[in-house]
DNA sequence: CTCTGATATATCACGCTGATATATCTAGGG
DNA sequence: CCCTAGATATATCAGCGTGATATATCAGAG
């Protein structure tokens, strides 16, 4: 069938409920984001194609005069679900601007990376917060939500360590080099 | 000045010594791949652009017929990417389709996520051996360079670890539903 | 009644990938 | 000596995906 990875996490979340874009977009802001976002640009598209596919169905159902077309997952779109779950994932994508600039931090003093280290420490501490907000939802619903949610948590406790233990070696060693 | 985060990594890369726009890619494969990928068709762009801008100097330097340019950086380029270097890093994106998997793996029953996990801890093996192939040139280099590598090691490794307690947990309950 | 913010859809420039094309050089085996 | 495989070098392009922005309607607070 050939299709992308978000027209997935489509597939994935109108399966639970039936969502007009709108609501997709909200859900993916508050769980997939952290490891597949997916933007307005891409999610009404990918509405389109999946419902000529007909692994979808759109109904319209306005309210008032704002229309709204809300999506549901077909036998055909669950039945693509499930083949592509039992396939095993391709894609691991990381883009770290921290890590970057810390890989290039010898074209200045080792002292300045500390502004890089703490920054990063921050983002992934800010992170956790965010995560542990989401926590209470995610034990309610249980099972794999609640299992990927705590990996997100344990992970960015890995980082914020990391970051401590090398600002400290960074604040050590004066003579770090390159 | 306006550039995309992969002018950096040009510039930063070319600051050590001159290169083509080949060389970049080969080295950028074996070391910023990781937490920061490039292709050709954003690097060979990205030189015309840093050479317009005055960040870069493009030498002719043909190897018999084979036309080849050489690119080095320029006073105002590493002024530049200094600059860069001390402004704290603002993007950190993930893309794990694995995670992505999990998220969804409600949709069939709980023992078939274990293909997800064992795939994602097979890749983070791998992963951790190239890395480990590297590593030997990092130790010569010393200073940020091994510190990244390093970094991406332990990474790796939590990530093993993760997977392989996941795995138990499914093994264990096969109550773990939704 | 009006203003703010949420709901809903759409669009677009731009970054970036992965694949592919073209051409030249080098090294090694037959 | 020639041929082939693979490395060097540059370029191009369809398509994914982002972030910002535009338009319009609705609900609720003041």
């Amino acid at each position: 069938m050939d299709l992308s990875t978000t027209a997935y996490v489509v597939l994935g979340l109108v399966r639970v409920n039936p969502r007009s874009g709108y609501e997709i977009k909200a859900v993916v802001d508050e769980t997939t984001r952290f490891f597949w976002a997916a933007s307005y640009g891409q999610i009404y598209p990918e509405l389109r194609k999946l419902s000529e596919a007909g692994l979808v169905e759109g109904v319209d159902e306005p309210t008032g005069g704002r229309k709204r077309t809300v999506y549901s997952i077909t036998d055909a779109g669950l039945a693509e679900l499930q083949a592509w779950l039992t396939q095993p994932p391709e894609t691991f994508e990381l883009r770290d601007e921290g890590l970057l600039k810390l890989f290039f931090a010898g074209a200045l003093p080792p002292e300045e990376s500390l502004t890089t280290l703490r920054a990063m420490r921050a983002h992934h501490e800010e992170k956790i917060e965010e995560l542990r907000e989401i926590e209470p939802k995610a034990e309610a619903a249980g099972g794999f939500t609640l299992m990927v949610l705590r990996g997100g948590i344990e992970f960015g406790e890995f980082f914020v360590d990391w970051c401590g233990r090398m600002e400290r070696q960074v604040l050590a060693t004066e003579g770090v080099g390159t």
